[in-house]
DNA sequence: ACAGCAGTTTAGACAAAGTCTATATTAATG
DNA sequence: CATTAATATAGACTTTGTCTAAACTGCTGT
């Protein structure tokens, strides 16, 4: 579990709030995990966040940060990345953009979506509804 | 691992020649999981080729599996899908096209590369270079 | 033919992410 | 405030994939 320091938290209130406006009950472990996701626009995976809310004693199990982040996706408070196969990514942000991922380093940065345009679709199979498009720019490292 | 049939292979020659030409020996179970892998354009997980390859008796290792499906994604002979966090899908056809995932079924199949495509194109990050481009559109079942 | 050698394959131990289960704790409700 | 429903917890478990050390394969040069 990687040990990361909590930076600047985001009001408890206002994370109450955007908790409760999606129908879920504001539990204190809830809380805790909201204010360090909505912090700042971010990629994080389970065992970060776990790292940085139990950063020095332990105060929330694994199995809950699992739960809850899989509840957060859920809801439509955070969103999954999955790019890399060994482990998803919760991204804070969960206005329509894209990302490109460095292979190399495992760095996974944003793609503003209007910098990138579909403009054409493919016809959807039947008795099927998108859920959403996710474009990945894979990226390495130039060695020149 | 799962027990599926082994449908028609390809010639062993026409299978021979591909790897050489990537500069990959032809070792028995490469030959054999090549076979497999370009009977058709298709999806599978090192598991379900474990499957095929083995059906009825043993022949070919977990670890060969596994290493030969990296060297040939590494060789640039099939190419990595990565949509579902458990696991890893190769695909046998490496020409550019996207894909639809059921997140529901876990189902992956094709998008033709002529019916999507960008229009506009994100600066990279400095020192990177592109390493693929894949797009993937999360589909559910309709449930009305 | 065959000794030596590099490249492969193998079984099984191991690692890491994530899930499950049964119990304990907390929060909500009347 | 007692009861009940919802959450949280520890730790066992599962699955995918990696690693390691030993065995095997098939060349090479003599």
């Amino acid at each position: 579990m990687e040990n990361i320091l909590k930076t600047q938290a985001v009001a408890k209130p206002e994370v109450i709030n955007m908790l409760k406006q999606k129908g879920i009950s504001p539990t204190q472990q809830r809380v805790e995990i909201a204010q360090i996701l909505f912090s700042k626009p971010q990629h994080l995976s389970a065992d970060q966040v776990m790292g940085i809310v139990n950063n020095g004693e332990q105060r929330v199990s694994k199995a809950t940060v699992y739960n809850t982040l899989g509840l957060f996706a859920n809801k439509g408070l955070v969103r999954e990345v999955i790019v890399d196969p060994t482990k998803i990514f919760y991204d804070s942000n969960i206005q329509s953009h894209h990302h490109f991922y460095n292979v190399d380093s495992g760095e996974l940065t944003d793609i503003h979506a209007h910098t990138v345009q579909l403009n054409s679709y493919p016809e959807l199979p039947e008795g099927t509804e998108a859920d959403g498009v996710d474009i990945v720019v894979r990226l390495r490292n130039k060695k020149d």
